[in-house]
DNA sequence: ACTTGACCTAGAGTCGACTCTAGCTCCTAG
DNA sequence: CTAGGAGCTAGAGTCGACTCTAGGTCAAGT
């Protein structure tokens, strides 16, 4: 109760989140922070645990793929302060359901690779004729082929990209 | 059998598939096709049926993630035909690999999501006092807070992106 | 006194995957 | 014979989320 918030650098709120020092200059920029970073001596950044509490979360809605703005609105809710619980449940339950659709796709992407992945290990058991009774296979043009549903369907209009990621410096 | 291979138009490419006409310009640019696009009278690109199922496997891994040069370097272990096998199942596995990952890791955020819209869905049902009961919430600067674990190393060193998509020209 | 290292700002650069533009050629319908 | 529509190429532009650079301040250690 009685602990006077805990001060960090920007060094070590990097270390211990994960992102670069850019990072967090840039999310302050973008206005991610939902209260406002305090200064210290000679204007260098002053967080406390509660930042590294805001930003793990934010860190988990960009890992979600919440874009950039749409953190900034949901930080400017909290910062504004009781009032706007429902719109803060709106936004999160809009993000919700794209993560809900997103693992939808991977799923079903994961089910087509997975395939290939068994036709392929098929293949290479050639030396087992069983395998081939199996019937997973059915060749077009040197490429194993198995078009499992009208998947072309299923995937317009959404898509994932992942990124290279910043690199574990978590002790 | 006798299908003497339906031959198709970008455009109607573009509209089977979903991609837009430039990105399949420039997919053949990237290497992206399995087998070269023909030409037909005049210069133009003449798509094949196959060329559109190969396109609906390029649109399932990118859909989940894989660069577009993994894609090509799939394409040209296919072009290259029979005998790489063993490459083309480990380029699938490690996607397939990835791609477990990433569902686990927006699995784990979609866990945190849906324990924030709980809290705010407890909050908004102020007038009924049992929700309270509830404890799910823990406050800290205005903000409903509960971290669900150490989150922070789970999410070091991957993140997911989502793009707008093509639009869903599927008829 | 001076070097080192962490920090600061403003702004430029990067990367992946497209998307768009300019300026051209065809073919077909009126 | 001409206007429209679809296609072509080369190359420039865009977008999001950072990342990096230049040029500077400041405090501590030797």
């Amino acid at each position: 109760m009685a602990e006077v918030t805990t001060s960090l650098s920007i060094g070590q709120v990097a270390e211990r989140t994960g992102l670069s020092v850019h990072a967090l200059r840039f999310y302050e920029r973008e206005g991610l922070f939902a209260n406002p970073v305090q200064r210290g001596s000679s204007g260098r950044r002053v967080y406390g645990e509660d930042d590294v509490e805001w930003l793990t979360i934010c860190i988990i809605l960009r890992a979600s793929g919440m874009p950039l703005p749409a953190i900034r609105r949901y930080a400017e809710l909290v910062s504004e302060g009781a009032g706007n619980e429902k719109e803060r449940l709106n936004l999160l339950r809009q993000h919700q359901e794209r993560v809900n659709i997103q693992i939808g796709q991977l799923t079903q992407s994961l089910d087509l690779i997975t395939f290939k992945v068994g036709v392929y290990e098929d293949i290479l058991s050639e030396g087992d004729p069983t395998a081939c009774l199996t019937g997973r296979q059915q060749l077009s043009f040197g490429e194993p082929e198995g078009d499992v549903g009208g998947v072309v369907a299923m995937f317009a209009g959404l898509d994932v990209e992942q990124e290279v990621g910043v690199d574990s410096r978590v002790s």
